[in-house]
DNA sequence: CATGCGTGGGG
DNA sequence: TCCCCAAGCAT
């Protein structure tokens, strides 16, 4: 490798570096405008295996309502939880406010600048006190996400299959990092993987590391990296009620803080299984119609398919499960998407 | 080290 | 319709 391969792709980034709201143009930054840590924080942590369209409008929405991470530390759970509703892979939400809540009262309100000293925190591992460390503090740090590896792999024609390319990757990556620029230079590399060295279809012709590419040269960038196959998903079934009192208030349950959607609200119901089970006992014992739609939904790991029970409750109803909220509380959007799912096929028939 | 953990967009 | 994938982390 040419040691100004760094400076090849910092040249690249100065004139095509994508604009984000949380990010500092590579122009200003030269100039000496820092990132807001909290800033760079915050939007890492959204974007960990999450696209950057659809993290831009919920960083918006956070930054707007808690401006500084001591606000964002001084924020109820159920506020938070129901402003990550829909963004996915909700132990980052609770994560981030004890992540929050430890920088604020521990630390005065400000990261630490180390890889090391970033670890230690919630929700920030390896790739995440990287990249904050190097973009927010401009510290020569390497940052290994899907990007990288991909870039990496096709740079230099490695074919061993993820994970196990992970360490040689990362070495690679390492070796590439420059001391000049770290920051910009992070992204930079990230950038190329989403604009030029993407999966599929790669712009090699337009890519600045276009020549000293090995797999460009064999023909092999399409096929890499390398992955081992993956497991099929199974199919999972369940029941959910969707119950409404008299008063129009829904009834509703705050789920477990651990596991699936853990410490969302939801619409009570069975677990969901692979192998059939019989219909668990209804939160509230009274006389429920069957929706004749199903919810699908797919999770990581499997398929859901979800049977509706919906009914109008007594004023007096004492569930079993879950609580009442008042229908001028009760907002949809505050709901994971699979349970907001149930929540439109069932609210025709409670009107 | 393998597994659990969401969601929406694109091919 | 389906599979792949996206700035990973915790256990």
């Amino acid at each position: 490798m040419r040691e100004t391969a760094a400076q090849d792709l910092l040249d690249w980034y100065d004139t095509h570096a994508r604009t984000m709201p949380w990010r500092v143009p590579p122009a200003d930054r030269k100039a000496g405008v820092a990132p807001d840590p909290y800033h760079i924080w915050l939007s890492e942590v959204m974007l960990q295996q999450t696209t950057v369209a659809a993290v831009t409008e919920y960083f918006r929405k956070f930054v707007a309502r808690w401006p500084t991470v001591a606000d964002l530390a001084a924020a109820e759970d159920a506020d938070v939880m129901a402003a990550w509703a829909g963004l996915g892979y909700y132990a980052r939400a609770r994560n981030l406010l004890k992540c929050a809540r430890t920088v604020a009262s521990e630390y005065g309100g400000q990261f630490p600048r180390t890889r090391a000293g970033l670890e230690k925190l919630p929700g920030i591992g390896p790739y995440t006190s990287a990249a904050i460390s190097a973009i927010a503090f401009d510290q020569p740090e390497t940052v290994v996400d899907g990007n990288v590896e991909r870039v990496m792999a096709r740079l230099h024609d490695e074919h061993t299959p993820l994970p196990a390319a992970k360490p040689i990757l990362t070495q690679q990556a390492e070796a590439l990092t420059p001391q000049h620029r770290p920051g910009d230079y992070a992204q930079a590399v990230m950038d190329l993987g989403a604009t030029i060295c993407t999966p599929r279809n790669p712009a090699c012709g337009l890519c600045p590391w276009r020549t000293p590419c090995t797999a460009r040269q064999a023909g092999t960038a399409p096929e890499l990296p390398k992955k081992t196959p993956k497991k099929a998903k199974p199919v999972r079934r369940g029941i959910a009620y969707v119950g409404r009192r008299a008063d129009g208030a829904w009834l509703l349950e705050t789920r477990p803080d651990s596991g699936l959607l853990g410490g969302m609200l939801g619409w009570p119901g069975s677990d969901w299984s692979e192998a059939p089970a019989p219909p668990p006992a209804p939160p509230v014992d009274t006389d429920w119609h069957p929706l004749e739609g199903e919810v699908r939904h797919t999770f990581t790991h499997f398929h859901l398919i979800l049977a509706i029970q919906t009914a109008w409750l007594p004023q007096d109803a004492a569930p079993s499960a879950g609580g009442f909220v008042p229908s001028a509380e009760f907002r949809p959007a505050d709901l994971p998407t699979v349970m907001r799912k149930v929540f439109d096929l069932a609210q025709t028939s409670l009107r």
